[in-house]
DNA sequence: TATTATAGGTCAAAGGTCCA
DNA sequence: CTGGACCTTTGACCTATAAT
């Protein structure tokens, strides 16, 4: 705006001017120098009794000085981009160097890594509860059995998975929405991808329902007074046809990795379009779709060697379809509603995790 | 039209608007920058976790975001260089790197290419069905209107869209499968994309229905004669309800292109776990899905000028979890039924085209 | 033909990165 | 840590063009 012909000077030491910076007529040398001392925020030494003189030859020699010279003549903190991003949490640091690429599955606090610990100990609550040791050999099972199995596990899946995803500022009502919704899908995709490849499938336990031989597990009934072993076997009865026709057929297409089921866990997890479900609890949902995405996105580019991540990324998010057919299905033949008498009676655990 | 009186501001950093640039109310500054990273097709490297707030002081500061801003708040891409594509048929973009990569949008024979070619012929069509010229006006519609629209509509969808989506080596009955469930969904989705960013619903006629004035037009019946009228009035009913809480939110999040749109389309259409569908139908579907999600990923890659293609593409395949969700939202209602029933009103056509 | 709205082009200013 | 070379992005200002 003040564009003179005649030659200015820089305002902190006196050097020619080169423009306007932060707000002040300055060189070059002194923007830069209050543009590193702003970003570094670090305390400048103070070294002299505030009356040195800064010029060209001797602006090196305090920089507290140096600094104060330049808020006097007008720079402004508020002007250094680098500054802002440190007021703005979500600034990631600019990777200068193409070749950068580190691995964002080593972000501690990632949604991945607590997911993976979760599973882990998942895994390792199903191995005490359900006597599994390094040498056990997989059991054909039935459904009675299979009805215990996940009568226990969907205890565990609540202790050890559902109570480290975070759902920040949200009721707990809400909260409690996203676990019911959550819990079927869950159950289906696991499942399916413990079973991947294999015609028999595997249960929680580690052990396994043989699907051709369906009928004759079906009809064994030894203990008729457990009412919820009967209740489970009718939630689960649709399941198998259901499951192979959609569900099973996209997981052996596509062959997930543990983290990739992990992130799409959490995509399913944090759903939106729920019935009930309040613009709060979308808004959060939204953001942790958005940041699961995100790393799973780096996880393909970095991780997996896989050329072409966004195919990949593709297929993986596709499977969220499958499983909202498969639930839709199960939902259509109104047998659900059992699954949610299972999860009230496990409604204490949340009650005392969620405090 | 909208010319008010009172200042305006820049949807983007809420700076004092300068007028419509692109598509969207913004500012000067905004419009450059949108322009500069479309014409300049160079990645914007994302740093940040898509939460930055785009305001007049931090618009500087995060790229991404603030060019997501303009895309959700309604600027094309494609409407930066449009008149230089005008005067220029043969207009290439400028080539950053010589290594660009040819838009894949130009390969022959591709599925996008040929449904590019449909949709254009389905909205001709629809232009001569409806009587819609350049300098016709949205009108206010009504239910009674709606089921006329689309009675009409699947007609012109099935002989113009439809009957260019091949099916090698599959049976007419399975042909018919696909292309009856492909009706429902497509419906909702078109309708969704054409309403992004409006409260109001537009219709395939080019009419809108305001819906927060639902009720006064649902009770209009003044042909009581017209059975078919009700019938559809009576199918799409549930539709705004579930739709809103659904479908419509995910696109107006997306803010889906007119090509991503169809790469949709073509998904919704190959579509399986159907019930009923045959192995071989299934192996149709897989392969010819697979070959969309190549086409789309070239496309994000190469045509868009996005960064991180994959997010994109992961963003984008969560809509068919949403399509599916409204879809089965809109079957539990029982009334699709009807729908079928307007299908098969025209099941002579695809007699006839597929000979 | 003049006007208006919106597109594209240009360039100085400003910010950032890198390295000796 | 510093200074300065070098690069990229921004936005004010200007011109172009289509529709009216």
């Amino acid at each position: 705006m003040t564009r003179m012909t005649s030659p200015q000077f820089c305002l902190i030491c006196g050097d020619s001017a080169d423009s306007l910076h932060f707000g002040a007529l300055s060189c070059r040398a002194c923007a830069a120098f209050f543009r590193r001392k702003v970003a570094g925020r670090r305390n400048i030494f103070r070294r002299c009794d505030r009356q040195c003189k800064v010029d060209t030859g001797m602006r090196k020699l305090c920089a507290s000085c140096r600094y104060d010279k330049c808020l006097k003549v007008g720079m402004r903190e508020s002007a250094v981009l680098s500054r802002l991003a440190q007021k703005n949490q979500n600034y990631k640091k600019p990777s200068g160097s193409p070749e950068e690429c580190e691995p964002s599955t080593s972000t501690s606090g990632s949604i991945l890594e607590n997911l993976q610990n979760a599973y882990q100990k998942l895994e390792e609550a199903r191995r005490k509860a359900f006597n599994i040791t390094h040498d056990s050999v997989p059991q054909s099972s039935n459904y009675k059995r299979m009805n215990e199995v996940f009568y226990e596990d969907i205890k565990l899946v609540v202790e050890n998975l559902v109570s480290t995803l975070q759902c920040p500022d949200i009721s707990k009502e809400q909260q409690k929405l996203l676990h019911v919704h959550f819990l079927v899908p869950f159950i289906l995709l696991e499942g399916g991808y413990k079973s991947t490849n294999s015609e028999l499938f595997y249960l929680p336990s580690g052990d396994y329902i043989d699907e051709t031989r369906i009928a004759e597990y079906y009809q064994n009934p030894d203990d008729l007074n457990d009412k919820s072993g009967e209740a489970a076997a009718e939630v689960f009865r649709p399941y198998w046809k259901l499951n192979r026709q959609t569900l099973k057929m996209h997981l052996d297409d596509v062959q997930l990795d543990l983290p990739e089921l992990l992130f799409v866990t959490a995509l399913v997890f944090y759903d939106y379009g729920l019935q009930d479900q309040t613009d709060d609890c979308i808004e959060m949902c939204k953001r942790m779709r958005s940041q699961i995405l995100e790393e799973l996105t780096d996880y393909e580019k970095n991780v997996r060697i896989n050329d072409d991540h966004s195919y990949r990324v593709g297929q993986i998010i596709m499977v969220l379809q499958a499983i909202q057919r498969t639930v839709n299905m199960v939902h259509e033949t109104r047998e659900i509603s059992l699954v949610y008498n299972l999860y009230e009676r496990h409604s204490s655990i949340f009650e005392t995790i969620k405090d």
